[in-house]
This record gives structure tokens, C-alpha cells and sequence, in this order.
DNA sequence: TTATATGCAAATGATTTGCGTAGTC
DNA sequence: GACTACGCAAATCATTTGCATATAA
């Protein structure tokens, strides 16, 4: 849908880009406003969201946990793995047994308490393959 | 702060479970409310959501995606690890080199075609420690 | 010049919550 | 009988979108 645009590097969008650049940490569409706002006093918080969406479409930044804001509920509560279909949101189990190890490398590694962890992988469904 | 609740076993929250059970896909709330309805067609969405919250946080059933709504965006575009602070849902880098043989191990299991993978350490960051 | 981008505000979609009543223990 | 849960509707929170105007190329 926003295939073939022509982009333009307006002044917001390279402050958007410049100051997601400026940190390590990974701040949420509002978070990068309030960054943003303090050099555009006057930018609209749709147009981080746009910019947002526009710079992760082309590759220029990334967004994380996907696109999808719909949480799922499993009545199986083994920690298991997922694969999500990037197209259509279809998120399946996957049959490949959870590696507990990975938590033991962290621990030492990190300040962090470590818990678990959550593997998701990222793909196309026999459907949306064509 | 629903820590020492006594918990009852309603209608609608034994058909809710009884449902979940039912399905290996991992429905959202909302399908699992259109699921549920067909067996208690004046049941609430509220319910629903309710009763999927209760039941995730006394282990019952697991919630995916977390309970985070939020996107994050990262101007870092290599593909790198996270982890999550359960208490406070701050998100921070591993440094941990991601390992893209997972995805091989996937490919020929799987009618998916694989494009990557994420994978998130859930843990108790420093300050959330105690 | 002209298509893309912006600012603003209203719309949307998912989830949560307040409140008065119903049902479980 | 006491306290948890329900149904309903309104509220909230993140995100998206319509529209008139501004601006990059």
C-alpha cells in the first residue's frame, strides 16, 4: 500500500531519525515524541507515528514486537515456542523443544534476574507464501 | 493487587477454560468471547477479558505477547536480542550474538517459510530486583 | 508544479473500569 | 450472608485516519 512512494526527507522526519539514533534504548512512538519535541516544539504526534511507520517500512529503523497489538491466550502453559506469519498475523506453535540453557548463558552475563525466555519466529504461512 | 483473592469457579469461567482447552490455535480475547458465546450467548466481552486475566495470573493459562501494548522502535536494524522487565516492562539489548542457525533447524520442519526469528529474555531488571 | 508530508482533531480498536445486581461458597 | 463475579456501558490508551494546508523535489 505504500509501495513505490517517492519519500522526501523532510525536517521531521530526519529529528525523528536522528534522535532514535542518539539512544540505546527503545522507546515507544510517545516516548520518541517527547525526544522529538523538545528540538519540534511544534510536531504532531501522528506525524512521529507516520514517520515511525514510513522509517521501519523502508528499513531504516526497526519496529519491534511486530505489528501486532492483539494479545493471545494459550490454555497450554509448557513454555513453548511460536512462529507468526508476518503477513497475516497467524501465530502457530512450532514443534522444537525449549532450549532452558539459553536462560543459564544470560545469568552472569546480566544484571538482570533472569526468568525465561520467549522465541518467536518469523515467517509466511502455507497460505500467504504466493 | 489481586494477590490473597479468593477465586470461584463460575459458569463463565469454566466454559472460558473448557474453550481455551479446546483449541491449539491461540485465540484472542475477543475469538475467545465469540467461542464462548456460542454456549453462553449473554456472556460480556468484560467477562471475557476478566476471567483470561484471572485466569493467566494464577497460571491456569498463559498470556502471549505480554502484557505489553506499547510498540517499541529501535534505530538499530541488526537483528539483536531483548530482554523485558516483567515488573516494569522496560526493554534493553542482550549481548548476545543472535544465532541464525535456529532458523535452519526450523526449515524443513515446518510448511512455513522462514524469514527470522525473535527472541526475548523475560526477567526482573535492577531496580525491580527486591 | 505537484505529489508527499504536516498539524490538528476526530475516529478506531483493544482493553479496562465503575456500578448496581447476581451467584458462589 | 459476605464477598467475588457478572453484565452493561462508559472510559481509557495506543494508534490510525481525514482533511485542509504546507513544503520538498
Amino acid at each position: 500500500m505504500t509501495v513505490g512512494r517517492k519519500l522526501r526527507m523532510t525536517n521531521q522526519r530526519r529529528v525523528i531519525l536522528e534522535e532514535l539514533k542518539k539512544v540505546t534504548s527503545h522507546p515507544t512512538a510517545d516516548e520518541v515524541y517527547q525526544m522529538v519535541r523538545q528540538r519540534l516544539p511544534h510536531i504532531s504526534l501522528g506525524t512521529v507515528y507516520r514517520n515511525l511507520e514510513v522509517l521501519s517500512q523502508c528499513g531504516m529503523i526497526q519496529r519491534l514486537a511486530l505489528g501486532i497489538n492483539q494479545r493471545h491466550f494459550d490454555a497450554n502453559i509448557e513454555n513453548h515456542y511460536h512462529i507468526r506469519c508476518i503477513n497475516c498475523g497467524r501465530l502457530e506453535d512450532v514443534p522444537i523443544e525449549p532450549v532452558a540453557a539459553f536462560d543459564n548463558v544470560l545469568r552472569g552475563m546480566s544484571d538482570y534476574e533472569i526468568i525465561g525466555h520467549r522465541l518467536e519466529f518469523i515467517g509466511l504461512c502455507p497460505q500467504c507464501k504466493k
